[in-house]
DNA sequence: CTTTTTAGTTAAGCGGGCTTAACTTTATGA
DNA sequence: TCATAAAGTTAAGCCCGCTTAACTAAAAAG
């Protein structure tokens, strides 16, 4: 049983993640943005306006490097970057209207995949499907929290 | 009900998604690799053995530079490239054992992510898991092979 | 059997990301 | 209050990926 589970998660794990980095990596270019600029929209999409700081933690880059690529995306008016009033030093970073409708864009692009794919399941078919990604999905959102 | 499955299967994309893509491309640079040249192993990986053109093609940039990149992972054994014996202006490229163990490192590195959220579910929760994946990947194969 | 097309390579040059180093400004702590 | 630490910025310089252009060699087409 634990071999099975094991099995068709890994399997899922192949194709779905093969198919969805694929599609970003796409987008991202096709937005004309590099890879490195375009993760950052993702990281404040994902996670919500931080400081210079947790973005070259995250991303694993000096200070310097972040504060360059934020000035960039700043220029073309994706994130604006603004003073912390909590530490004069800090500065929060947040989506635009513009870098919002950028992402909401590629993630809309994501969805409309996993609609054709529920396109094709059964009425049965699709309700355990919504059943395993609930228990799945909880279960993930607990560790996310709990590691951090 | 389709909205249930819908509103499912995009919680659990950007969850999953997410964190798996973060998860890759700190692995990619923790092995030294620059991203083009890391997404050609895992190309490879996934597709196995192909030609320079369909990298270029599959990556959206010119037969330069698939080449520049190519001889970059030979220098550094990550993959083979032999002429096709079907059509000798051709080239073959494929992993190298080296190659194959890099990208075997990194996929069960994100298993092992997958292992974790397996333990926190009940036998229930597992079968039930278990039945859903199944069906999306199955459906999913299925739409990529029509696809092409 | 020539002509054209296809697959790949090589080199020059541009632009981007990243690092280090030097700097400014604000917060913290002895 | 004075020294030190922390958050960002700026500039110089390196490496890398990518493009275009010029090229070789082999296959396809006429």
């Amino acid at each position: 049983m634990s071999k099975q589970i094991n099995q068709s998660l890994r399997e899922w794990m192949d194709i779905f993640m093969h198919r969805s980095m694929r599609g970003w990596s796409q987008y991202a270019k096709s937005t004309g943005l590099s890879m490195p600029q375009f993760s950052i929209l993702m990281q404040l999409h994902h996670k919500g306006p931080c400081g210079m700081s947790q973005i070259s933690e995250r991303f694993d880059i000096s200070n310097a490097a972040a504060s360059q690529l934020a000035e960039k995306l700043v220029q073309s008016e994706y994130i604006e970057r603004a003073e912390d009033p909590n530490d004069r030093r800090a500065k929060v970073l947040q989506l635009t209207f513009k870098g919002k409708d950028l992402i909401n864009a590629g993630v809309e692009e994501r969805y409309r995949w996993l609609d054709e794919l529920v396109k094709k399941l059964s009425a049965d078919e699709k309700s355990k499907v919504h059943e395993g990604l609930s228990i799945l999905t909880e279960v993930a959102r607990k560790m996310e929290n709990s590691n951090q």
